[in-house]
DNA sequence: TTGAAAGCGCTAACAA
DNA sequence: TTGTTAGCGCTTTCAA
């Protein structure tokens, strides 16, 4: 198990030089060789199964060709879809780019070297971190030094580069005042002090119930984690203290949650309460009844994290730092917005 | 953004050399040196933040510390919980060991290079290979070269190393049997000749309704790939078409579906029909009716393909080289089994 | 117990 | 256009 073929062994066969091997397999602009040679190259690395190794490429040329992707609440993986559609799409992005993909979950992120030593021991080229924490001590140190880094999610550092969804919550909110609906529950994340992503939508809940004239009541709202059971869980709660006509919930997988609590109390989507998600993770359209949702791009927002990484890895600053990718309210069955809504 | 701090300077830093700071550091085994040498070196890495340089370790070493993990249908991580879940669990395993994880999405897996790259380039020590097609030409030489291979399905290959569940299907139909049912239909993966996982489903099938003495109705099996929406689809089709008492389905992802294309029929489950899936998802619990499945310890999975792996990777033969899980079979309401079960 | 030195296989600056 | 050669930073054998 050794591919104890070496581009020594590629340049005698060639009968050319390490070097002539080198420029012509990596095709270094600018350096012509006669298509004779090159044939001679192509042919001698075919023949004897040339393939470059990568610990003394990288050593040599201090690229790795490699990227890296840190999941800062892993077990988020677990339970909800919108991680594996990053994932997923960055993993595409990579490919195409002639990179792989290193990926890193972290329990701790305020321990030192919770990811750091990618970067330190030169493994990886760039960053993708999904979901920062703000009490991630590191993060905004690596991004001080310049360090190739695309966030998804946010620190509301000056400096960073990253890919955000707006308009989520103000959207679903308004779906849901259009209806007429007064008492509005909100079903998120707990807790959210570390988290950017739960405190805005927080922040925006509030916000878009100013808008509307509608009171804020902190009674109705609920905390969960990512999953479906918390939704269930937190929905059960509210169910048993308060009687909202809608719930507004942080993702769908919490939203398949609340649906399953909501039903097993005998109540009716949307009759009795209007449910609303976000993500428009695929099944959202195969749940009982089919989920209204604000559809926030995860392939998307993966596909950008890695195109902009791209552009700081090649030194090249991206036309925007901060993307803001705009929600997208899908209307189907869970609000009752109307009958004849696509699945 | 460079980490200049190479083992010659920590060395000089502690008065040492560098060998004796890559014994110390790395903690070679038989060799002792006095405490008061050992301190020095600590401290004067310490001090000046060294991190070894990976590419250079591995280029010396011949060792990567790195694992990958090829995903042959990339596309199920948008729609299928599944894979996440053995991504989770090997990412966890991998850190354990101090490893890293490479994550290899492939598209075409007949071709060559699909991810063979990885191992000719010594990029990885192993490799983990999830849901594995039988058409795929390169990975039954790896595995006869002995390249540390462990497989999350089959190929059926005599030297494989290999995870998988057994008796999902025998206990989903048994069940279905048990409360009565005998037009059974199964909704599976298509095409299934190149997924070993699929025929085999379908295999057991047609031997669980021979064990019981049912007939096998071809009318009775219809097609989709891993999402909700192919199981919604074929649900439609099957219902359309037939009438069957009880259908089972190839995934819990594809149950949704199928749960949603009943629902839409205005027929009731379990009275009407019943479902079961295959995998216990975490969303399992909170479909419509709580749906019955049969667990198949996809974390588990993971892990011990980890665990096999790193076995293999230390030359050490793992006890088992075929693992075979049995699955379980988890009684919610999908199928009418009990008024009284676990959510 | 510690150090010197020889690679590991490649890239890339410099010569020719 | 092509070859020579000096590293890249570490591990590890061998000698001291």
């Amino acid at each position: 198990m050794k591919s104890r073929v070496t581009s020594q062994q590629v340049a005698e066969h060639a009968g050319v030089s390490r070097t002539t091997v080198s420029f012509i397999l990596n095709n270094v602009p600018g350096v012509k060789f006669p298509q004779e040679t090159k044939d001679r190259v192509f042919q001698a690395a075919q023949h004897l199964g040339y393939v470059p190794d990568d610990a003394a490429r990288t050593l040599a040329s201090g690229q790795t060709q490699t990227l890296g992707l840190v999941i800062c609440h892993a077990e988020h993986l677990k339970v909800d879809a919108f991680i594996s559609h990053v994932l997923y799409s960055l993993n595409e992005t990579s490919r195409q780019h002639g990179f792989r993909l290193l990926t890193e979950s972290v329990e701790d992120v305020t321990q030192p070297d919770a990811y750091t030593g990618l970067v330190h021991a030169k493994k990886i080229d760039g960053l993708v971190v999904v979901n920062p924490r703000s009490d991630d001590t590191q993060l905004p140190k690596l991004i001080e030094q310049g360090f190739p880094i695309v966030l998804i999610g946010s620190l509301r550092h000056p400096q960073e580069y990253s890919i955000n969804h707006v308009g989520s919550t103000r959207k679903a909110v308004e779906h849901l005042v259009s209806l007429g609906h007064e008492r509005i529950a909100h079903l998120t994340f707990a807790p959210p002090e570390h988290y950017t992503g739960a405190s805005n939508r927080l922040t925006g809940f509030r916000k878009a119930l100013e808008s509307a004239h509608l009171p804020f009541d902190d009674d109705l709202v609920a905390y969960g984690n990512y999953s479906a059971e918390s939704g269930y869980a937190a929905m059960k709660g509210l169910l048993k203290r308060h009687k909202p006509t809608a719930i507004f919930c942080g993702n769908d997988t919490i939203a398949v949650g609340a649906l399953a609590a909501i039903h097993e109390k005998g109540l009716q989507v949307p009759q009795d309460i209007a449910v609303v998600g976000v993500d428009d993770i695929p099944m959202a359209a195969f749940t009982i009844p089919p989920l209204t949702t604000v559809k926030t791009h995860a392939l998307e927002q993966g596909r950008l994290a890695g195109e902009m990484l791209f552009s700081l890895i090649r030194s090249q600053a991206p036309q925007v730092a901060q993307v803001r990718l705009e929600a997208e309210l899908v209307v189907r069955k869970s609000c009752g917005a109307s009958l004849l809504v696509k699945r």
